[in-house]
DNA sequence: GGGTATCGTCAAGTAACTTGACTATACTGG
DNA sequence: CCAGTATAGTCAAGTTACTTGACGATACCC
């Protein structure tokens, strides 16, 4: 019984939807990474630049933002303090709420968040160039139908 | 001029194919995560499955696991480290080099990737189910066309 | 007006890496 | 065949991006 040689002889592990989903989203990623470092917004690859993109440019509710990331209200404390700290956002008074803070974008947080719909545009460009408007649309179809499902 | 109002008038910064694409990744891996764990592989959710994930039945020198990975040799170390003491890797040496160790599949090892196969051809057939055969099939030329671009 | 929920904060712990330093073994050119 | 250099694995320490727990202040509900 030549167990290695059959062993060696099953399929990559690799070659199955998640882990195309998985490639592409991470490559989509680098190239985002990359184009927003180019234009001076390097930070935003690493946390803190999901906080940005998440918040709205008229500001946001502190509370508002673990659910909508996915993360504890603490890992969002720490990386607003962050953002804070390096001039990106500040925190005011929620006038509506004494308990409340406000998570408000200064002129650097806002340039980021339009250098990176325009980065957003030029990458979807290229994916159209690519496959075709037609297919890209497509793509983006099924990965909302099968996203709506659980 | 009423800034805030236009501020909260622009898009969503979430309505473009990375988000997509992470979103749907996302959701295939808690998929896949909680049907290993409720086959007794719930290791397999956490950064050590997926050394499993990238080692052939056979057995693969240690050496060539970081850059199939693209973590550090070190990480790996770590990792293998945590496999060796739950019994389901070992480290052998390389019969072809004094300096290499083979990292082999013990039973549990080689058992959570026959599960695994089966959970992603599950999700692949629930997948099929949602959009079509055809659709998912055009879906994985799609992810694959774009990813060879770099 | 008292009980309960929520908001933000401080503190400490953990997972998953990283870089740096080191030893043992292998390969390579003269 | 042997000095020089590269590579495999390991040990140690540091960093990032979270987590859980505890707490005071404010808000909401009956």
């Amino acid at each position: 019984m030549v167990k290695t040689l059959d062993d060696n002889a099953m399929p990559p592990l690799i070659d199955h939807v998640g882990w195309r989903l998985w490639r592409l989203a991470r490559q989509w990623k680098t190239e985002f990474d990359t184009a927003m470092a180019a234009r001076g917004h390097g930070w935003m690859a690493e946390a803190r630049g999901a906080v940005v993109g998440h918040l709205r440019p008229g500001g946001m509710s502190q509370s508002a933002l673990p659910s909508a990331m996915g993360i504890s209200k603490q890992a969002v404390q720490q990386l607003v303090d962050e953002l804070v700290a390096e001039g990106i956002v500040e925190r005011i008074p929620d006038p509506t709420d004494g308990r409340g803070r406000i998570v408000r974008l200064l002129p650097r947080g806002k340039q980021a968040i339009a250098d990176g719909n325009e980065v957003k545009l030029e990458i979807e460009a290229r994916y159209a160039d690519r496959i075709g408007a037609g297919r890209l649309a497509a793509l983006n179809a099924a990965l909302d139908v099968l996203a709506e499902g659980t």
